[in-house]
DNA sequence: CTTGACCCTGACATGATGTAAAGGTTCAGA
DNA sequence: TCTGAACCTTTACATCATGTCAGGGTCAAG
């Protein structure tokens, strides 16, 4: 199976398939006499794989570890559901952080005409030199 | 000033100082026979507008308009508030997205017995070939 | 054999920032 | 005055995951 066929087949860009496969998270597969890279069943299941955990927000590194435990048959269950609580965990810190930003946001903007006067309390705010600020 | 008061003083790491100047963000400050960077108040200012709408989660491009409508005396303020809203709309639509794979994954660790036992959801979904399936 | 679709590698770009290298400047203390 | 630490300069490389482009080789169908 070609690259084209087995980024097609997995969801995963060809582009993507090359920089896996140079960082070492997928094998580098056999080539035909051409030099095409040439995909077995195994790759494309393993590419899916990846492309599952990339969707629910792992990083490469995590998923890296989330393969070797999949290829380990006598893996203790407890070490993946830590890993994907940790990333759950992170996934939710990052998200407070942007609902915050949009908040100050929010409240900078309720208290702006919005029309063609030039007054504009989110102007004043981010020339101002504090960032605090929260107290109404 | 040189440049490390200037990051001192904005709250800007040297780097970004150079940085902003090389994309156009900052104007360019005048030399000493030295050829160290000289600036001024007003540079320390716009530093700091642009430090705060950093945090504010603005991308520098847009950071650029607001700059712009900074120094425009006559501006209306509507311009601003409509930035303001789009970013604000643009950090919650990512934070969302944030949450909906937390979810999954707090959804999927739940089904996990996380002990030594090698069963585990959180990999039969990884390994599967869809990424649906949020049906409880 | 030609044509178009595909593959190869390598390089550059994103966005915002850090770090390192290699060299010049400034200032304070001995 | 000399010296060393702390600073400045530019340039380049790294991050993370991905796209795109260029220049060249390959394959399959007509």
């Amino acid at each position: 199976m070609n690259i084209g066929a087995a980024s097609r087949a997995s969801g995963v860009s060809a582009r993507m398939i090359r920089h896996y496969e140079a960082i070492g998270l997928v094998p580098a597969p056999p080539r035909r006499d051409s030099g095409y890279r040439d995909y077995g069943e195994a790759d494309i299941h393993r590419l899916r794989f990846i492309a599952n955990a990339r969707d629910l927000g792992f990083p490469l590194e995590e998923i890296a570890e989330l393969l070797d435990l999949w290829s380990d048959a006598g893996r203790a269950s407890g070490e993946v559901k830590r890993l994907a609580l940790a990333r759950a965990d992170a996934l939710h810190q990052k998200a407070k952080a942007l609902e915050a930003m949009r908040e100050t946001l929010l409240d900078l903007a309720a208290h702006c005409q919005g029309d063609t006067r030039p007054d504009c309390p989110i102007i004043d705010r981010l020339a101002g030199e504090e960032e605090a600020g929260e107290g109404s």
